[in-house]
DNA sequence: ACTAAATTTGCAATAATGTTGCAACTTTTA
DNA sequence: TAAAAGTTGCAACATTATTGCAAATTTAGT
C-alpha cells in the first residue's frame, strides 16, 4: 500500500498533475483492478469523499493525460481503463482487444492480443481500429 | 417514395408490429441513409412531429426485433443502424466492421467486411465480437 | 365495414447523467 | 513561506432517459 502511494504519484507527477487525494485514489481505484470502471462504479467506490464533478474531471484529466483509455460500449455509458503493460509509460494504449465477461460483465484489456488489420472497401482508408470480444473470461470459466 | 412506404410496412409486418406513422418514419430515416443514427439525429429529423418517448420505444422495440443493431461508441451515445444486407431477414446483423468517417462522422456497417477471429488468452472463450475502424470513407476522399 | 381486443402513443412526472462558472482551497514553485 | 498555478466543491442548469397511465390508433374477427 506504501508501494501503492508512491505509484499513484509518480504516475501524477510524471504526467505533470498535482498530487491530490481525488487522484490518487481514483487511480488507485484501477490499479486494484484489472477491469474497466465507468464514472458510476468510481462513484460507488469513492462514495461521498468527492464532488461527482471532481470525479467527471479526474477521468477527462486522466483521458487527456493518456492515463486511461475509453472503451467503446453499446449501452450509453463511457468506460475507462488503465492498461496493464504501457500505462506507465503512457502511450500506445491502443492496440489491443478488449475483453467483456458475459458472466462478471468486466472489462478486460487483453494487452497481448494485438488487433488484426482487415481489408477495406476501394475509397476507404484507415486510421484506427477498435475491438471488442466478448464470451468468458478466464476467472469465470 | 410509394415504394418506400410498402418497404417500410412489409418489414414492419414481417416483424408483427403495427404499422404506425412513427415507426414507418424512423424505419424510412435509416432505409434513406448509409449511415447509423443516433437518438439525437432521429429528434432532429423528425422534429416535432413525436415524442421523444416513442422514439427512445420505437428503437427499442426496433433492438429487440432485430431491426437495426447497436454499435458500440466511445462518447455515450447509443447509434443504431440498419443493414445494407440482412435487414430483411431480421438476423444475422453481427458479423461485420464498422467504419467511423473522422471527416463526415459518419458511421457505416462494412456488410461485406467481416471481423476476424483472434487467439485468446488462455482460458477465454469468445462468444461474439465487434470491430470498429476509423478513418477517411469514400464520400470524403 | 364495424367492433372488440391489442397495441401504441403522448403527457406528466421523475430520475439519472453531464456541464459550466466561480469562489475557496490546495498544491507547486522558487 | 509566499505568490502563482492548479484543483475542488457548490450551485445552477442542461441534457438524456425511464415509468405509469389514459387516450388514441391499429389489428383481427365477424
Amino acid at each position: 500500500m506504501d508501494q501503492q502511494f508512491t505509484m499513484t504519484d509518480d504516475i501524477l507527477k510524471r504526467n505533470k498533475l498535482s498530487v491530490t487525494d481525488g487522484r490518487k485514489k481514483i487511480l488507485g481505484l484501477f490499479l486494484a483492478r484489472d477491469g474497466a470502471l465507468a464514472h458510476a462504479d468510481i462513484e460507488k467506490f469513492t462514495g461521498e469523499m468527492f464532488d461527482r464533478v471532481t470525479v467527471y474531471r479526474t477521468l477527462q484529466t486522466f483521458v487527456e493525460k493518456g492515463i486511461v483509455h475509453l472503451i467503446p460500449t453499446t449501452d450509453n455509458s463511457i468506460l475507462y481503463a488503465l492498461c496493464k503493460e504501457n500505462c506507465e509509460e503512457g502511450h500506445h494504449h491502443d492496440n489491443h482487444v478488449h475483453f467483456i465477461c458475459d458472466v462478471c460483465t468486466k472489462t478486460i484489456c487483453l494487452d497481448d492480443v494485438t488487433i488484426p488489420k482487415v481489408k477495406l472497401p476501394k475509397g476507404f482508408t484507415p486510421n484506427h481500429s477498435e475491438m471488442m470480444v466478448n464470451g468468458v473470461c478466464s476467472d469465470c470459466k
